[in-house]
DNA sequence: CTCTTGACGCACA
DNA sequence: GTGTGCGCCAAGA
């Protein structure tokens, strides 16, 4: 059916973060490497910024490899991405920063 | 059409 | 242990 062959890591990135589990977060890097190409971070940043579904693809769940919250968050802003996690349990070390040893998504 | 920046991460000197 | 640059790809100006 169409061209989406370009598309096609997009996709793949909408799909890894939405398989993370609530109460769970993933970083950029994980899901690059669970797309094929652990490289290809700096792409998934841009795959979430397109986001396509904001409220269906839950992006508040992907951080930096250092647990930071994202600087340019679709939905609103990092203080909102901060309250959504903090809705789901996820506990802060810092004012941005997520307790990836606890809530770090293993698959 | 070309150049630069950008939700990052890592290798190398 | 620290500092710098590179890789990957896409979109904006």
């Amino acid at each position: 059916m169409g061209k989406d062959s370009s598309n096609g890591f997009f996709e793949k990135v909408y799909e890894v973060v939405k398989r993370i589990p609530l109460g769970k977060v993933a970083t950029y890097g994980q899901i690059a490497r669970l797309c094929g190409n652990k490289r290809m971070s700096r792409q998934v940043g841009w795959a979430l910024h397109v986001n396509p579904q904001p409220f269906v693809i839950p992006c508040h769940r992907v951080v930096d490899r250092f647990g930071h919250l994202a600087g340019a968050f679709a939905f609103g802003g990092a203080t909102v991405q901060r309250d959504l996690l903090l809705g789901e349990g996820v506990t802060f070390v810092d004012d941005n920063t997520v307790d990836l040893e606890r809530h770090l998504w293993e698959e």
